[in-house]
DNA sequence: GTCTATAACGCGATAGAC
DNA sequence: GTCTATCGCGTTATAGAC
């Protein structure tokens, strides 16, 4: 019983989640109401309002869910200790979010871009010792002599800035593709192009 | 007196336009309210409906003014020849925007994330064309044997995502940056890695 | 050109029946 | 857990005096 309540939560919650995801990626957080999420998850609009009292709970849980899936992306630093197969398996990580799930990041760089006004320090912290643990992997691998001298900070950035494009600037990249969407043999040759050239950047041989 | 009138229109009009640029870029379209603009720029809410008499045609006039503004780091692809030359230009002028404007790049890339609902016909064609000027020149590079083959649009948005990443999450920058803003000499190391990750990559020194 | 007052509307959130 | 009705607020845009 209490089973079968939880069930019937659980699948709610999950359904209002994804849809809630897409509408603030295409509309924005002031830019969404209630209703078009509810429309989306195909529910009225107070049962949204039963699992999530505020919009703003309901954007922030989104957002927690996002921190997940980019560190899922980055197993690969911990799994190997090359940095071109920790880098390429990276960088197509990503690649594959971006064609897989490109509302995620959507929502994320809105939020950033408007200098994060819903991420708590809850957000903050987790997000700056997750990047450092990254710099400081490839700050290793410099003073060993495996890659060209970089600003670690600035080859992340690199790595996140070009594969999110593909998801963030879809629209962009779609009008510039003949107002098409890439295929999955273009979408192939992206992650080529981008790890190519980040690998080569830093003096390995792709 | 027509010439003074005029003056009063222009200053007012650039005014309104300079506050709506940073406002926008902070609360997007929908976040922000015309009195959030008003107040910006000193002037009363009625003052800024006489000049641009709906939100929508305020922000497109926004809009319209930044492409211009990205044709202009461009034009090195006109003035030079040599790939090493016109990409560390192209690099090192979306970098200098990324800090001096970083306003009109958020604004920017959050109508593009959001579809371009905004972006009438009006604004594709000029990009599109634009682009592939640029396109067509890498790829000669390519073709001459100047520069190693890689995809012409991935080249052009590696560059887009890796500068304007600076303007557009300048907040998780600073986040990642102990909570500061990036002083004169980490930006101009920032350029420094951008340039040399990109040359390299397609296999000039840099 | 400038400013005050207000009309018209959309939205978030809640109360309360079922 | 689900749904209908409604309150109250904030916002855009305009009308009209100065």
């Amino acid at each position: 019983m209490a089973q079968h309540k939880l069930s019937i939560r659980q699948r709610n919650v999950d359904n209002i989640l994804l849809a809630a995801e897409q509408v603030f990626a295409e509309k924005g957080f002031a830019g969404t109401a209630m209703a078009d999420i509810a429309e989306a998850a195909q529910l009225p609009r107070s049962n949204v309002h039963y699992y999530f009292s505020t919009k703003a709970e309901l954007y922030q849980a989104v957002l927690f869910g996002l921190l997940d899936v980019w560190k899922q992306d980055a197993l690969c630093f911990e799994l190997y200790d090359d940095p071109r197969i920790v880098l390429s398996s990276y960088i197509r990580a990503k690649m594959n979010h971006s064609r897989t799930r490109p509302h995620g990041s959507k929502v994320w760089a809105n939020e950033i871009i408007h200098g994060a006004p819903n991420l708590g320090a809850a957000l903050d912290a987790p997000l700056y010792d997750w990047a450092k643990m990254k710099e400081a992997k490839i700050r290793q691998w410099i003073e060993a002599g495996r890659i060209l001298p970089v600003e670690p900070s600035g080859l992340l950035y690199m790595i996140w800035a070009s594969t999110q494009h593909y998801a963030d600037f879809s629209h962009q990249v779609g009008l510039l593709n003949d107002h098409q969407p890439l295929s999955e043999l273009q979408f192939e040759r992206a992650v080529q192009t981008v790890t190519s050239v980040i690998l080569r950047g830093i003096g390995l041989e792709p």
